[in-house]
DNA sequence: TCAAAAGTGTTTCAAGTACACCCATGA
DNA sequence: TCATGGGTGTACTTGAAACACTTTTGA
């Protein structure tokens, strides 16, 4: 952390980002490597400058800590309770994102000891009140993923639908029946058929979708439902 | 609006409070008394204190402004754009809630000239993005109460259930099915029946029912969705 | 006896659930 | 030929949608 004059000094950002491997589901830590907190594990964040956007913000604090840089960050609830921040009064807006952990390399920044993924259900103990925040922000996401067909940021851009399945799966800590999760998904017109195949597995080769985002689009705009 | 030593400078709380009567929706707005915004409406809103939270900041605003009190804000999204506010950088969070008209008598805070409801198809312009923010808050409520039965707080205690079809169809602006409305609600065991009926309507008398908090609370944590 | 709203019933169709079973492929 | 996952089909049940119909009440 970094104190400058330039910043806000009772407002932060904190991101919640997601990854998913094999059928697990992941967020990403850092460690920290100045500070009061130094040694202790945490989600992203920092203080917010009086030049950029929260939006903008979130983007930037997330890179420079970890180098996951250019993904799209979605506001999830602004956390202001009198002593959450122990030193001084600070209030922080959480951001959240789903990404693809193949995508990305992890590079600690200047002030971070560490950068790593954890299993969502074995995280370390969290400076401050972030496993608060991270706890409130994975039930939101199992809320979200019941109502709206998200996280293909969490998949290799062509995937199959057991892939997909095993996501929700992993989301939703629950089985789900594959024939059913299948009927439902591709009658939402939602994937798009690559008509390629998987390579080299020792059994039937599954066939390759993409998500398609313009009817993504489309559908959101109408209100839908989704139900797992 | 006051400028004290005591309060964040770059944030502020505002406050979109919905209420109902007679078949429309409405939303509270005070009239600036002072500063470069005189005169112009706005959503409830000002600074927050270093020693109160963000929760009890939106309370205290609401009521020191409206008379409004006592009542369950939701948080509902942090706006934080450069431009937002002309004078200089100021990130607001806004707040929600849905209040029965009747249990409250408004009255003008100390830096307010006046304090009034709007139908929320006829509002007025806004000081800064308070208009953004309405409408933004106007659709995540018709969002919100298409999966969750909510919207008990905007009917008198005990209700018919024309009276809720009505709150429906006035947050959503669509005429919804009386009978399937009827049924839905009655199926989910949330309603209970007071054995009392209307008085004085020259038209067969409807039962009254009230809104039972425990059932609710149950069924929330099951993670319930309501279609309407 | 009429208007107005309360309240019930019915038919149709779409969609969710559970589960059995066949297919393709490499080891 | 067997294990493994891919993929299809079906029978059952639930629930949404549309709408006609009966009931109650005061004017």
């Amino acid at each position: 952390m970094q104190y400058s004059d330039d910043i806000i000094d009772a407002l932060s950002i904190d991101c919640v980002i997601f990854g998913f491997k094999e059928t697990q589901l992941y967020v990403l830590l850092v460690k920290h490597g100045i500070g009061p907190t130094l040694g202790q594990w945490a989600l992203p964040g920092s203080w917010i400058r009086y030049n950029e956007s929260i939006d903008e913000a979130a983007n930037r604090i997330l890179s420079s800590q970890t180098a996951v840089g250019n993904i799209y960050l979605e506001q999830f609830k602004t956390f202001g309770d009198l002593e959450r921040f122990p030193a001084r009064r600070v209030i922080t807006i959480a951001y959240y994102a789903l990404v693809n952990i193949e995508n990305f390399e992890l590079h600690a920044g200047p002030t971070e000891a560490d950068v790593q993924w954890f299993k969502v259900w074995d995280v370390p103990k969290m400076a401050f009140d972030h496993k608060t925040i991270f706890e409130s922000c994975l039930s939101f996401l199992k809320h979200k993923v019941q109502h709206e067909p998200i996280g293909f940021n969490l998949l290799p851009p062509k995937f199959t639908l057991l892939q997909l399945l095993e996501l929700y799966e992993a989301i939703l800590n629950q089985k789900l029946d594959k024939s059913n999760f299948r009927k439902k998904f591709l009658k939402m017109n939602l994937l798009v058929d690559t008509k390629e195949r998987q390579q080299d597995v020792s059994h039937r080769a599954a066939t390759l979708y993409r998500f398609d985002e313009n009817i993504y689009n489309k559908l959101l705009d109408k209100g839908f439902i989704f139900e797992v």
